[in-house]
Formats: C-alpha cells, structure tokens, sequence
DNA sequence: CGGGGGTTTCCGTAATACGGAAGCAATCAG
DNA sequence: CTGATTGCTTCCGTATTACGGAAACCCCCG
C-alpha cells in the first residue's frame, strides 16, 4: 500500500485508536443544548456514519454509558455519572469545598461560583445562586472563556506561561463595553492578580455584575481550582469583599490539603 | 427466530467489542475507595495485560477521560464528569428536584435522600445533611441495595415484576436486626407501598434511624426516583412525615413534567 | 549497587472493526 | 389508501487495527 518510492509518512502519531476515538466522539457528541439525541443526531454531529454510531452506540448502552429515553432518543447514562463522581478535579472538589461556600453564600446571599481550569477555558464546578443576586448564567459542568470572570482571571494568571500567551495572543472575545480586549492591559491585570492575590472582574462579562475571585491551592502551592462571589455593580466594594474571598480560598484550600 | 425444529445455540451475542469493552473495565476499576490507582492497580483491578492498560488508558487521557495527579496515579478525568454532567437521571434529575430537597430540609432539619434505580441496585443522587440529623453513610453517586432503605423499598415496589422476583428470591442482607430478610414479609411489604404510595424502613439499615419515602414519577406516570427523609427512631412517627414526603415527591414529579 | 515497583516501547500475528447498502418500521401528507 | 420521510437495524467481505508478551527503562530505597 505504502508503494511509493517517495518518502511520505509523515510519523503523525496517531495518538487515538479508532474504536475508542469514535466512542469518545460520540460522547461529545452531547451538549448542554444536545442532552437528548437520535441516533441520526449523533451521527451528523460527530461525523460518524450511522453504521458505526449504531453498533458504538449500542456498546455504550449495554454498559450505562448511554441510555434510551422514553422517546428512544440517546441520553448520557447513569453509570457514567457513578464513575464520573469519582473525579477528584469534579465531584471530589465540589463536596470539600462545598460548606465553605455556602458559608459564603450565608454571609452575602450572592451568587458563589467555583471553577477549575481545563486547557484554556474554565469549567464551573459549583455555583450557588444567592436569594437576591444578580442572575447569572453559569451551569455546573458548563464552561467559559478564561479571560473575563472573576474565577477566569485568576486560574488565568496562575496557569503556565505558554498557555498565557495562548489566550492573549488570540483574539479576546467582547461581553461588554467594559470587558477588557487589549492584550497588553489584560496582562497587566493579571500581573495584579498575583501580587494582590485575588482578581476582580468589573462588568466584564454583564453589564451589572461584578465579581471578586481568589484561588485554591494545593499543598504544593499550585492553583488547582478558584472561588468568587459574583455581586450586582455598586452594591458593594470590591475592597470589602476580598478579604472574605481570600480568607474562604485558603480554608478550602486547607481543606484539600487534609484530605 | 421461534423455529423449534433445532436447538439453536441461544445466541448468546457478544455485546461489546474488545477495545471498548476494555476501555469499560478501566473506567469500572476506579470506585469510592479507589480513585486514584497506578497502572499497575488498574491492570490487576480489571483483569487486563499491563500493556493494554496502558495504551487503552494514553488515549483515555488524551481525550480527557483520565487524568494522573501529582502523585502520578490515574484518576478520573474533568472531560468525563463534564460530559456526565449532562445525564438527565444523574444531574439533570438532581437539579431540578434540588429546590424541593432543601425546602424539605429546611422544614425539618433532617437528613433528605434523592435515589434512583440502577438495575437491582439503588444510587444515591443527592443527599442533603440535616443540622441536627442522624449520622447516615450515604455518598452522592454511591450505590445500595433495595431492600433495606426507604428509598430503595419504593423503587423496588414499582420495579418490573421479574427484578422483584430476583431481588426477593436472593439472599437479603441484613443489616441490623430489624432488617427485614423474609421473602414473604418483603413481598407484602412492597404491596403496602404501592397501596399507600409511600414506604417506611423502620431501623433496618441502622439501629437509630427510620426512614420514610415516596415515589417520583414521569408524566407516563412511571416511577422514576424516589425522596426520603431521614430521621432518629423515635423522634416523628412515620405518620407525622408520610404527608410531608409525599407531597414533595408530586412537587418534584410535576417541576419534572414541564421540563 | 542491586532489587523492586511501576512505566514505557516494540512489533508480528490474529482478530476485529469498518461502513456501504439494503431492509424495516413508524409517522405524516395528500 | 399510498407514497414520502425520518429514523433504526442488520448484514458481511475486506483491510485495518488492536493485542499483549517481552524486554528495556526509570526511579527510589536500603
């Protein structure tokens, strides 16, 4: 088959097998929007044929990966949510931190947000929506751009250097007027983030929110994870909640670290 | 199919192909008291050739599947509990019923359990901890058998036929001594569920605690989960809470119909 | 420096996955 | 009733892929 005389082969490494690559992408398959799909649905959207969607699909059934609603459509299972509870970065950081962050939301009756990073977005791992807090939408397990939140910034300024460059590099996606797109000044925010500490983020992402960030750390001092309180603009100071973040962070952190 | 004239092999078809098969038994082999496991832990846990585990387990975590904390161990991966965040039984389920949960807490400071069926077993989807409430072993995500608690004791009463026939006709743990493990008294047991629409388990899984539940449905009217409450033998009669149980079990099965 | 636990790479063989095509089963429109 | 549409399931010959034993590798520890 590899007849040709020229040198070709170009060593690619094909890092994925072709089974559990196409299993894989029919779980991507699915989405916040797409919870529920036909069999047809999930083939066009990962660009398998419907023959293989079929027979993959029918695999990830018989083990609970997937299940049928009573429509018949394909949903994600409930044995994948078992074993996906185990997640230390997931399940595993969302019941340590957990009373601490409804400490804060006692305290404040705000919305409390925790988020992890995962490559060069963020993934919110918890959120309590306070009793009379802006309205904020975020969806446990959904993800956002790194470079605008509160809990963004942070996990931002402390994640390696390359991956910085990265998102300032590419083109720094607007919410609002107030949103800040320029590279060099977003750098500079985040220069501020680690001597400070904490982040704020002041209407960047809606117009009448505002939210202070701090992070967690492991024992070994890396930021594995970040907290905020998201509050409506002018209702309070960020000044005034810093210290409330920070000193929440570290004793989640601390609880991590006895674990 | 129905041919009678041969004995045909019962066709006993292979439901699950190698790769992914594979792939399956490696997620299998994490669980509550293995979420971090060495290669080698996962190759001896899942029966598979160390060299299959670790290159079903490289593509796993490229995908995100997986993941190696600092230790180097495995672990399940952000990716996977991302996409399992979208399993309408798991947190779909878990979200939209959480607001009636707490309402029950906050009413009675007790422990609430939120449970559905997974074959012969029962998984616990959310548990809220009462202030001053009995001490109860229950971990989101985590499994138990049907035949002790109150949750189990309805999803059992409204589960097909054939599963109640396997359940009643094993071995019936018992866990204290007011576990009920007579075949006969179980049956009649789960009739008076389906009769008063609740289910109450008096001490049978710890000496100190009773537990009173009622069934969640679909709009079909099919039981699909089912809410407890948690209390300290002694301190409410089962009558006093079946009303209480009852109605946020309706509450929570109507917040599910106009999904 | 030797031993042990864990990890990574290699590679010939055998078994498996692949997916086009055709058949099936509802549902809907006319 | 008929024909169109949408979605699901089965089949099967070929070629591509997964398989896993073996050996090298890499700490860390005594």
């Amino acid at each position: 088959m590899s007849a040709e005389p020229g040198k070709r082969r170009p060593p690619v490494r094909a890092v994925t097998g072709p089974v559990l690559g196409r299993a894989l992408r029919i779980l991507e398959a699915f989405g916040p929007r797409h919870a529920a799909l036909t069999l047809t649905d999930i083939a066009r959207r990962s660009g398998l044929p419907l023959s293989t969607v079929h027979r993959l699909a029918g695999e990830l059934i018989a083990w609970g990966a997937l299940e049928r609603d009573t429509a018949g459509r394909y949903t994600v299972g409930l044995r994948l949510w078992e074993v996906a509870a185990l997640a230390p970065r997931g399940q595993g950081l969302r019941e340590r931190a957990l009373p601490y962050l409804e400490d804060l939301s006692q305290v404040t009756h705000e919305n409390v947000q925790l988020a992890v990073r995962e490559g060069a977005e963020l993934v919110f791992v918890e959120r309590i929506a306070g009793s009379r807090a802006v309205p904020v939408h975020t969806r446990v397990g959904g993800r956002f751009a790194l470079s605008a939140t509160g809990v963004g910034l942070v996990l931002l300024a402390y994640a390696p250097p390359e991956l910085q460059q990265e998102v300032l590099g590419a083109a720094i996606r607007r919410f609002t007027p107030h949103t800040v797109t320029d590279p060099q000044l977003l750098a500079r925010m985040l220069a501020d983030v680690r001597a400070n500490g904490f982040a704020v983020s002041d209407r960047q992402v809606t117009q009448d929110a505002l939210s202070v960030a701090a992070p967690i750390r492991d024992p070994a001092g890396t930021v594995i994870a970040a907290v905020s309180l998201v509050v409506r603009y002018g209702s309070f100071a960020p000044q005034a909640l810093s210290p409330l973040v920070r000193s929440s962070a570290r004793a989640i952190s601390r609880a991590l670290a006895s674990a």
